[in-house]
DNA sequence: CCGGATGCCTCCT
DNA sequence: GGCATCCGG
């Protein structure tokens, strides 16, 4: 959901833009935006028969931005959603019951013969699977089109991505209706962005030194910045009740601390702050900091901002929160398109009726050999990361998830796959089929704690409860020693519970082990 | 004034 | 996901 409100928060500083601003540039794209618009062209589609060829129009809606782009000159490279992108948190959990009963509701009014109702209703129902996801990645290879799945949020990808240069594979903005990337640090934003180019455009930079509208972020450093949304609350956690954008703002701007802030809203008796809530934030703060993102340069994962190596062993037991770390094979075929990462799923090759050629309407071959992959090609984009060497992974798909079987993939399992996956090939090969990953990883347990439902997250979150934190500037420069048997048994209780699920795990590694 | 809850819209014609 | 609107503190 982003922050709310945020956007128009931000709106004076908020100014209309054309794409053309950014010929000659790469620019990054949030697939999922361009994905959910797209799909409710053809939600009927999509709910009643997913494997037509109508259901595959949100392909061509795609694609019409993406030529859009090309056509002016400007270099796309579309980020997808990894892990836990289905269940993200109570909201979306609460969401994917509406749409499951909007979905039952409007095959009923089709039966009923009512189809403008039951089109009402499929509309309602529209959900973005890593199928669809998988598909149109099919058609971006064809395309020549640059693309990475993110480990986990594509925002953390793109906001990543934004801090390198071009020849490092990096990006000049991000095109997106999601107002987290502001929250990550992201330098260039554009969203809204229509069908003819148009958009509206977002600059770090010059926020932070603009005075507009009695709003100033002159005194903001980034940290303040995010600290701010955390406050005005997101998708991690919720905010204080009767705290928004405004408040939140005040309190930044008046203390200009984080800590100062936490501690004066806590003595505020006008707010009931929750016990946990200042544990939580900074926890909060450490993923819009250091979530973990995909390096394609080293194929394998990074953090956002980097975490040094004695934060790392300091974080140890808890590092969890940012998601498992992923083996580089692991993480690499994640990026790539030949992984689930939802599911942890390869896949088999049946399950993939169709070939690439024939999800894509004329119209947009049209235009896109126009405009051409040739030039695209050309302009130097060292990392690519879909070429043609990859030309098998289309034997490979995503299995073919109904746009009805969303529960399957959010799975209440809790398992740390993480940094105790082998790094180093050196097993005998395993057929594909002996990959059993119906007990799927939890990706982000951090999530988790909104829905604390099952025992296995409560056990988790009371791990987590005793863990050292804060991370403030001030805290971090004087990591204390004393902590060290503490930490020992976190991590001696972090190992137990991965060897708990060795057993379901051991499949997936000798997979990986063959990469 | 501020934040929160609610309900409608995103496609394309 | 955003946005507009109305309502309650």
């Amino acid at each position: 959901m982003g922050i709310p409100n945020l956007l128009r928060f931000m709106k004076p500083f908020i100014e209309p833009v054309h794409i053309k601003k950014y010929a000659g540039q790469r620019v990054g794209i949030d697939a999922y935006s361009w994905l959910h618009k797209g799909a409710y062209s053809c939600s009927m589609e999509l709910c009643m028969s997913p494997k037509s060829a109508g259901a595959r129009r949100y392909i061509s809606y795609f694609m019409h931005h993406v030529n859009l782009l090309r056509h002016h000159k400007v270099v796309p490279v579309v980020v997808f959603d990894g892990g836990s992108m289905p269940c993200k948190s109570a909201t979306d959990e609460d969401r994917h019951k509406k749409r499951e009963l909007s979905l039952v509701l409007g095959k009923e009014k089709l039966e009923q013969g009512n189809t403008a109702a039951a089109i009402d209703l499929f509309r309602k129902a529209v959900q973005i699977t890593p199928s669809m996801a998988y598909q149109l990645i099919q058609i971006l290879k064809t395309e020549k089109v640059e693309f990475v799945v993110a480990p986990y949020e594509a925002d953390a990808q793109l906001a990543y991505l934004a801090t390198l240069d071009a020849d490092q594979g990096g990006i000049a903005a991000v095109i997106t209706e999601d107002s987290d990337l502001i929250a990550y640090g992201c330098t260039a934003i554009i969203f809204k962005m229509d069908r003819f180019g148009n958009g509206e455009e977002f600059i770090m930079e010059k926020t932070l030194e603009t005075v507009k509208d009695g709003l100033c972020f002159q005194d903001f450093d980034q940290n303040l910045f995010t600290g701010m949304c955390i406050l005005a609350g997101c998708d991690f956690l919720p905010s204080v009740p009767g705290i928004g954008t405004k408040r939140a703002y005040s309190l930044i701007s008046k203390h200009k601390n984080i800590d100062l802030v936490l501690s004066t809203l806590k003595l505020d008796k006008r707010y009931s702050v929750p016990d946990d809530y200042i544990d939580s934030f900074w926890k909060t703060l450490a993923v819009f900091n250091h979530a973990r993102v995909y390096d394609v340069k080293s194929k394998s994962l990074k953090h956002l901002k980097p975490l040094e190596e004695r934060y790392l062993n300091y974080l140890a037991g808890d590092l969890d929160i940012l998601g498992p770390a992923l083996a580089p094979s692991m993480a690499k075929a994640i990026a790539e398109g030949r992984l689930n990462p939802v599911t942890m799923e390869t896949f088999d090759e049946f399950s993939r009726t169709i070939s690439p050629i024939e999800l894509i309407d004329t119209s947009a071959l049209n235009v896109a050999n126009q405009h051409g992959s040739q030039e695209i090609l050309t302009q130097e984009s060292s990392i690519t990361i879909c070429s043609s060497e990859e030309s098998r992974d289309d034997s490979i798909a995503f299995a073919a998830d109904e746009i009805t079987s969303g529960e399957q993939r959010c799975n209440k399992g809790v398992l740390a796959l993480g940094k105790f996956l082998p790094q180093k090939h050196s097993s005998p090969a395993v057929e594909c089929k002996e990959v059993k990953p119906k007990n799927t990883p939890d990706n982000n347990p951090f999530k988790k704690r909104k829905l604390p439902t099952d025992q296995e997250s409560l056990d988790r979150n009371g791990v987590s409860a005793g863990l050292c934190w804060p991370l403030t500037q001030e805290s971090v420069a004087s990591i204390p020693n004393e902590r060290s048997s503490k930490r020992q048994s976190q991590q001696e209780a972090f190992r137990n519970k991965t060897n708990k699920n060795k057993d379901e795990r051991s499949g997936l590694l000798k997979f990986f082990m063959r990469l």
